[in-house]
RNA sequence: GCCCCCAUCGUCUAGAGGCCUAGGACACCGGCUUUUCAUGCCGGCGACAGGGGUUCGAAUCCCCUUGGGGGUACCA
C-alpha cells in the first residue's frame, strides 16, 4: 500500500551543534509535514567518518527538541523506513551501487588526491573547465582488486549522463544545466563509504521522501541526483531550494564566523602582548602547532575553545548555533518564528506567530527567492516583546532552561520559585533571560564577594567635593537604613526612609538610590532600588553598604 | 575562470501591469515617561541598482549592464 502522505526530512551531518541554516531547513521540513498532516523524518548523515564528531548527534536532537521541532521518525524514535543513520545502511548502498556497476551506470577509478589536484591546477592553469575524464574502456572487477592489492584508492564514479538537466524548483521554477555542467562524479568513496549524492538518493527513495527543502547550496546537486534517480528507477521529489542565511556583512553565516571573530580578537591580543601564544594554545586545548595552524585560518576548534579563547580577550562570540541563542537566553518559539520570517512570508504585514500558527499559515510556494541577511536586533525586538508578552509560568520555565545551561550564572542557585518569580517581575522589560542576570544578578552573589565596578564607584560615589559626594550621602543614608527595625524591612518601609531622607536633605531620589544602588550591587545598574533592598536584607544590604564605603575611600586615598 | 541563483528603505519584507504621492517590522534620529538599565508611548528620516525595450500605463513582463550570493571535493 503506498502512503500518499507528504513525507519530508531533515538530514544533518553529525559534526557539531545544530546551525540556524540548518535549523531553518529543519523547520519548513516541520511546517511542510504539519500542515499537510505527513511525516517529519529525521536522518543522520554520518558517511563522513573523519568529520563526525563524538555526542554530536545527540546535540543535534537537543537543539531541534529545544526548538519544538518533534520529528515523526528518526535514529532514537525508529520507523518503518529505518534505519535513519546512513553508518547502519552501508549494505543498502552497496546493493545500489552494484546495480548500477552491473548495468554499464557506473565504473571504478583508482586516482589519487594528488593526481586529481595535478589534474584540476592543469585545467586551472589553461584557464579550462575542470571535468573529470571519462575513460575510454572501464576497469574490470578483478582490476578494482588489483588496484587494491597494490594500495591504491579506489572509487566509483557515476556517469552523469551527457545531456541537459531541467530541475523543476517550487521557489526557482524551473533551473536548467547545460549537458556539460556536470562531469562523473565519485559515488562509492575510497574507503568503501558512500558518497553524500549516493547515499542521499538512495535514502530519500527508501524512506518515500515526497518533497525536499534545502539551501539553495545544493542546487547544483539536484540535477545529479534526478541523473542517479534515473538510473537507479526511483522517482523525483518535489525539490525547493532555500534561500541563504547571510551575516550582517553578506558573507554566508556560517560555524566559521566563531572562529574568525576569536582569530581577529586574538591576534591583537597577541601582538598588544596581551595575552601569550602558549596560554592561548593552553585555552584552546591544542598543542602550539595547532594552535599557529588555527591562527593561519587552517582549521577550526571547537565551540567549547573559541569560548575559552573568547572569554580570555573579552569578546562575546558571534551566535550562529541554536545552542548559542539558547545560552544568550532567547525563548525557542522566539528564534523559531524569526527564522520562519527569513525567507518566508504569509503576504501580509503579520510577523508574530507561535509554531502552530506557523504549521498553518506556511505556504512552501510563498518562500521567498533572495537570500536574507540574520538581524540579530530584529530577533532581540521580537524577544524583548515576547517577554513581555509571556505568561508568568512560560517566563519561569524559560529562565530555568536558560539557568541549565549557564549554570555559572549567579542566579543558577536560586532555588525557591517564588524568587525567581520574584526576579523575573522585577526585571520585567528584559530583552533575554540574559538581561534578567546582568540586571539581578548581583543580588545573588554573596554580600563579602560582591565586586565593584571601579568606573561606578567613581562617578557615584566619589565625584564631587565632600559633603555633596554620592560617599557621604552614603554614609548618612546608612545610619537611617540601619534604624529600621529588622522585621519591618519591607519595600514600603525602604522606601519611606530613603524618601524622608532624600527630602529632608533636598536631593532628587537619583542622587539617592545612585550611590545605594553602586553600594548594594556593585554597578549602576538594577531592577528598582527599594525592592533590590528589600531581597537582599537589611544585613547584606547594611553589610555591602559598609564594603563599598571601604572600597570607595581606599579609591580616593 | 566556469556553472547556477538573486536584486524594493541600512536590515527583514508586502507588492503577482493601473489600488503605489510604494505598505509593515527592526534599526536609526527627535520627543515624552522614568530612582539606574531596560521597557513603554508619540513623531520623523528612509527604497523600486542602472540602461534599453513591451504597453495607453511597469516596482511588477523581456533584454543588457552592474552588484551580491552559492557551487566548482573521495564534505554534506
Amino acid at each position: 500500500m503506498t502512503d500518499t502522505r507528504v513525507r519530508t526530512r531533515f538530514a544533518p551531518s553529525p559534526t557539531g551543534y545544530l546551525h540556524v541554516g540548518g535549523a531553518r531547513t529543519a523547520l519548513f521540513n516541520y511546517l511542510l509535514a504539519r500542515q499537510t498532516n505527513g511525516v517529519f523524518v529525521l536522518r543522520v548523515e554520518d558517511t563522513d567518518r573523519s568529520r563526525n564528531v563524538a555526542g554530536a548527534e545527540q546535540k543535534l536532537l537537543d537543539d531541534l527538541r529545544w526548538l519544538g521541532l518533534q520529528w515523526d521518525e528518526g535514529p532514537d524514535v525508529g520507523g518503518n523506513h529505518g534505519p535513519y543513520r546512513q553508518s547502519e545502511r552501508l549494505t543498502r548502498y552497496e546493493e545500489c551501487y552494484r546495480t548500477l556497476l552491473d548495468q554499464g551506470a557506473a565504473y571504478y577509478a583508482f586516482d589519487t588526491v594528488d593526481e586529481l589536484d595535478a589534474l584540476r591546477r592543469d585545467a586551472e592553469r589553461r584557464k579550462a573547465n575542470f571535468r573529470y575524464p571519462r575513460p575510454t574502456t572501464f576497469p574490470s572487477e578483478r582490476d578494482a582488486q588489483r588496484a587494491r592489492d597494490e594500495g591504491r584508492p579506489v572509487v566509483v564514479r557515476f556517469k552523469m549522463p551527457a545531456r541537459e538537466f531541467r530541475v523543476p524548483d517550487v521557489i526557482l521554477g524551473e533551473v536548467a544545466f547545460e549537458a556539460d555542467a556536470l562531469d562523473d562524479f565519485v559515488i562509492v568513496k575510497s574507503d568503501g563509504w558512500p558518497t553524500y549524492h549516493c547515499a542521499v538518493v538512495i535514502d530519500d527513495e527508501d524512506m518515500q521522501i515526497t518533497h525536499v527543502l534545502r539551501g539553495q547550496e545544493h542546487l547544483m546537486n539536484t540535477p545529479r541526483h534526478m541523473a542517479l534517480q534515473e538510473a537507479l528507477g526511483y522517482r523525483t521529489p518535489v525539490y525547493a531550494h532555500l534561500p541563504i542565511i547571510l551575516n550582517m556583512d553578506g558573507s554566508k553565516m556560517g560555524k566559521r564566523d566563531k572562529d574568525k571573530a576569536v582569530r581577529a580578537t586574538i591576534k591583537e591580543a597577541l601582538a598588544a602582548e596581551r595575552i601569550e601564544s602558549a596560554s592561548a594554545a593552553q585555552l584552546a586545548r591544542c598543542s602550539s602547532d595547532e594552535f599557529a595552524g588555527w591562527l593561519k585560518k587552517k582549521s577550526q576548534l571547537d565551540s567549547e575553545a573559541l569560548g575559552r579563547l573568547g572569554q580570555a580577550v573579552g569578546i562575546e562570540l558571534p551566535e550562529v548555533q541554536v545552542h548559542d541563542f539558547r545560552a544568550s537566553g532567547y525563548l525557542p518559539e522566539v528564534l523559531v518564528n524569526f527564522l520562519a520570517l527569513l525567507g518566508w512570508s504569509a503576504g501580509d504585514d503579520r510577523e508574530r506567530y507561535t509554531l502552530d500558527e506557523l504549521c498553518t499559515a506556511f505556504r512552501p510556494e510563498r518562500i521567498g527567492r533572495t537570500n536574507a541577511r540574520f538581524d540579530r536586533d530584529k530577533l532581540l525586538s521580537f524577544s524583548t516583546t515576547a517577554l513581555a508578552d509571556a505568561a508568568a509560568p512560560r517566563l519561569l520555565d524559560g529562565m530555568r532552561d536558560y539557568l541549565v545551561v549557564n549554570p555559572e550564572s549567579p542566579l543558577a542557585g536560586i532555588q525557591d520559585e517564588s524568587t525567581l518569580s520574584k526576579v523575573l517581575e522585577l526585571t520585567a522589560g528584559m530583552r533575554t533571560f540574559r538581561d534578567v542576570e546582568t540586571k539581578a544578578g548581583a543580588m545573588f552573589v554573596d554580600d563579602d564577594a560582591l565586586q565593584f565596578d571601579t568606573a561606578a564607584v567613581r562617578k557615584v560615589l566619589l565625584k564631587g567635593t565632600a559633603p555633596a559626594r554620592g560617599l557621604d550621602v552614603l554614609e548618612a543614608l546608612r545610619a537611617e537604613l540601619a534604624r529600621i527595625d529588622a522585621t519591618g524591612w519591607t519595600v514600603a518601609a525602604i522606601e519611606r526612609v530613603v524618601r524622608e531622607f532624600a527630602e529632608g536633605r533636598g536631593l532628587g531620589l537619583g542622587k539617592v538610590a545612585q550611590p545605594l544602588r553602586v553600594a548594594v550591587t556593585g554597578a549602576t545598574i538594577s531592577p528598582a532600588i527599594f525592592e533590590t533592598l528589600a531581597l537582599i536584607g537589611m544585613n547584606g544590604t547594611l553589610r555591602r553598604i559598609d564594603r563599598a564605603i571601604e572600597h570607595a575611600q581606599s579609591l580616593d586615598a
